[in-house]
DNA sequence: CAGTATCCCTCAAGATACTG
DNA sequence: CAGTATCTTGAGGGATACTG
């Protein structure tokens, strides 16, 4: 994919670049969801061993995960989000929302983000200006670097 | 991409699936930031005609945009985001935020995202609870679909 | 202008066998 | 268990010529 000057200066399309393949979020999911070990990811997506093992190496690369030794002590490593990947929560929240509104028929089965204390699902996540009202996309403009 | 049951149910993965290849969410992109003709988004993308023509199909048949005839008045037609393209808006912001914040060294040239009247740039967006608190990945859980 | 029709090529992805 | 190595396939994508 060979993009023009104008998307290397656009925050969207270097995050599309980053995480925009197929199996980047659906690894971030799991690792969100408590993935750490290859064969978690390996069971959780049934993907081929050499494809996820390319993909994490990436993800490693990006910053998004990190290695360290394992938690129970055991020989091997786990993958843990960063920083950077953490934050990219809100995403995974984008994802889910629209999916859940606008890619399942009315009461079909899916799963879903809850709050642990209350089990409520989440508020829907809007884009806000700094005051806290909402802005839709009306409200607001792509201003070009100088 | 052969996906397992488990994500079937899972609006992220289908999320992914409907949105997740690398043209896409830069089509939508650029509907909200006024594209509308094939040519404008061929340009902007500098992408082939024919990978356009087929993801601008494909995002029309997923119900993303919508063909109408053109407002000029010309013999040709537009495309215009739906309400479920529209709903995308959040996810958008999504990837731009988190792209500015990790993706840019500091200082890096880049395009923002504005409020119009301001032109100040939009309050980062969090999940939230029903209440309105912030909710990060470690206050929240996946429930499996019964 | 807005696509379609071809051709070509690369890489993602799958399957599977193997290794420390 | 956590990968690597190898092979094969198919889809995604690019270039370009053509058409109503």
């Amino acid at each position: 994919m060979k993009l023009p000057q104008e998307n290397e200066t656009c925050p969207v399309a270097r995050a599309v670049a980053a995480v925009g393949d197929r199996w980047a979020m659906l690894i971030v999911r799991d690792a969100f969801d408590g993935a750490a070990r290859f064969g978690d990811f390996q069971r959780r997506l049934g993907v081929a061993r050499n494809i996820l093992a390319d993909r994490l190496r990436t993800l490693v690369e990006l910053g998004i995960l990190a290695l360290r030794p394992a938690a129970d002590g055991s020989a091997y490593q786990e993958y843990v989000l960063t920083e950077k990947g953490a934050d990219l929560f809100p995403l995974i929240v984008a994802l889910r929302q629209w999916g859940e509104r606008h890619l399942f028929a009315e009461g079909e089965a899916r799963s879903a983000l809850v709050e642990k204390g209350t089990g409520l699902p989440l508020a829907a996540m809007l884009p806000r200006t700094q005051d806290g009202v909402v802005a839709d996309s009306a409200a607001v403009l792509v201003r070009k670097p100088a």
